[in-house]
DNA sequence: CAGTATCCTGGGGGATACTG
DNA sequence: CAGTATCCCCCAGGATACTG
């Protein structure tokens, strides 16, 4: 982002939304839904965590990956990260007041589907049907 | 989805959330977030629209990948699909209520997020320092 | 116009082993 | 405990060509 574009400038001028690449919040949300972005932040919103807590909250996300994924939700300032210099090292992790308000949105979507799974079993089971 | 399991079975007991794998509502966000999938419910959410508009919405997405996001989306029972047999033909995709309940969600989430672009952006100038 | 079919490559991501 | 390092595989997804 070398050249201070104005981002407003995202905002759909005529009403006809467009995605582009480039657009910051577009960037943003791809970490988001980056495979385990949305589970790492979803994890934290009740309180900060320690990495393996985390980790056993999150269904099949490996160490690596959960490591990688916070590094980026860091670097966007969605998750904050503290150091606890003990013996054994304390390391943990909680949303920003930006994260919080992506968790809350993410929350909200997954409650609401949640709510809604009859709809998407009746699906599977029509999947069934064509296979 | 064999045995109907209860599904409110997923909401956590004790208020620790854990996301396991095989939760209705976590394969459904994973359909959406698979790259794709946001940005075809985002691009949808101002009017239903044929394949080609579609596509002119979303920057940097393969015709193989709308057809492909669309065929889940619309297996998942978030859009509907609506053929109209003219010469030439004209497909028109739109969301359903399920999908327009996610749409509201993730809008609500891009719109946040854009309003705070600028977090983001310093985010991206002190990585460039770290680099 | 609205898609499929085919081929092919990159990197997401798993497994395992090692470290402060 | 909280991670890195390394190796390696697989498939998401791009490019191109073809069809109803």
């Amino acid at each position: 982002m070398p050249e201070g574009k104005p981002l407003t400038a995202w905002a759909p001028p005529d009403g006809r939304e467009v995605f582009h690449t480039n657009c910051p919040a577009r960037q943003v949300i791809d970490h988001i839904t980056n495979r385990w972005g949305i589970w790492v932040l979803l994890g934290l919103r009740e309180r900060p965590l320690r990495f393996f807590e985390v980790r056993d909250r999150i269904e099949g996300i490996s160490e690596k990956m959960l490591s990688q994924t916070l590094r980026t939700l860091v670097a966007d300032r969605l998750v904050w990260r503290k150091v606890e210099s003990t013996v054994p090292p304390q390391v943990t992790y909680g949303l920003t007041e930006f994260g919080e308000g992506a968790a809350d949105h993410l929350g909200g979507m997954f409650d609401w589907i949640r709510g809604n799974a009859a709809v998407f079993t009746e699906a599977c089971e029509s999947e069934r049907q064509t296979d």
